[in-house]
DNA sequence: TATTTTTTTTAGACTAATCTAAAATATATA
DNA sequence: TATATATTTTAGATTAGTCTAAAAAAAATA
């Protein structure tokens, strides 16, 4: 139906728009997807007239709903794909990624519902991200960042803000998983990084970046 | 590493040389895969140039050893996914192909190595065609149909001949399934039909067309 | 063996997706 | 607000894979 590049644009976008919500610029798009400015001005021309975007040149593009509905869908197998890795395969949450951009592009309907049933009907991927449901429906993200929260705070570790090999590999090293109930004993004002117990682990202290990464919610 | 389409020159090229055994024609090739003899020729020079085929000017086509590997990987990827459908994903043997001439490009050694494991590394996929193993070395196949056969003889149902959703539905259609105990009651001179007694089911007559496209073993 | 038919290759063109360099437009700054 | 800077688009090329039509070579036939 759509191609692999139109399908991998209109999910770029989708991320880049805070899931649909704001106008992303070319050069956005063009960092995102490592490829040249001039690529993404000619693809958004092509998408525009497939009525899969919204365009005004020089202003930027949105998704239309129709174009956020393809969106939806390739993150919908991307996610439900991940599981599959992670879950059946025993891959690790961070060796996933690569394989599920591939693995989001096969074409059959009646496949990924069977795969959804297969695991179970998840809600989460195993970075935590929500999947959407076969109508594109898709459950709110928590916002609320480690970084946030004070001294004295609970909280439970709900998924990490991007999933790059990198942060993810250093939250497995660290014994920092989903689900990991943490209290924070203090934040240090000078470099703004914290102190945490884990819940039956032991206490670390967590610099800035980290802290800025990582999605929680109260308990 | 090799793109879609010369994967699926060299997977054609493979099945149509029987396992590589002999040299294809340019036409041959451009029928199999409903596209023009000119891009044949085109292709073929390409991957010739890429040591991946054996090629004069005029005199047909036959893969290299490297060519071979390679239709063989690919091969051994879309029998690992047939089986991962109709048996984790309970889809029919009959409407798998087409999802797995997605699948079988997908580019993962690791992936395809855990899910052999994860299938319990099986020898054969769904139509009964012998499954490469990760080096690359193949079970023979057998080669005796049913029509072979005489009067009296009973067989096992090893696999299809052609793995064609028409015969295969029909097999389903009238109960014949991979690994069925046949005993031929009897050949009919006239059209070359058989009667056969499904053990364990009722029994029934099958056209010389059917016959042929059945391979079996003998017991 | 000469001629006809079939097969295969080449020539030249097209589309999708990409690129670099230059031009156009928008935004920031003095 | 005029100018400088940054962003975005257009122009023109390139590559992979495909096509049709014509030319070349091989195979079949008279």
């Amino acid at each position: 139906m759509y191609s692999l590049s139109e399908e991998n644009y209109l999910k770029t976008i989708y991320h880049l728009s805070d899931h649909g919500k704001e106008s992303v610029n070319t050069n956005a798009i063009a960092e995102e997807m490592k490829t040249a400015a001039a690529s993404v001005s000619d693809m958004i021309r092509k998408l525009s007239k497939k009525k899969l975007v919204n365009y005004q040149k020089y202003h930027g593009v949105t998704l239309s709903s129709k174009g956020q509905e393809v969106a939806l869908r390739v993150i919908r197998k991307h996610r439900l794909w991940e599981v599959f890795l992670v879950d059946k395969l025993n891959f690790k949450w961070d060796e996933v990624h690569d394989i599920a951009e591939q693995l989001e592009h096969i074409e059959s309907a009646q496949l990924i519902e069977r795969l959804d049933e297969h695991l179970g009907f998840p809600k989460f991927d195993p970075h935590g991200d929500p999947i959407p449901d076969a109508n594109g429906e898709i459950a709110p993200i928590p916002t609320t960042t480690l970084s946030m929260l004070s001294a004295g705070n609970k909280c439970r570790v709900v998924c990490a803000k991007d999933s790059s090999s990198e942060l993810l590999l250093y939250l497995d090293k660290i014994k920092i998983s989903l689900g990991a109930k943490l209290e924070i004993t203090e934040v240090h004002a000078f470099d703004s990084s914290f102190s945490v117990q884990i819940e039956g682990a032991g206490s670390l202290t967590l610099s800035n970046k980290v802290t800025e990464n990582i999605i929680v919610e109260e308990i």
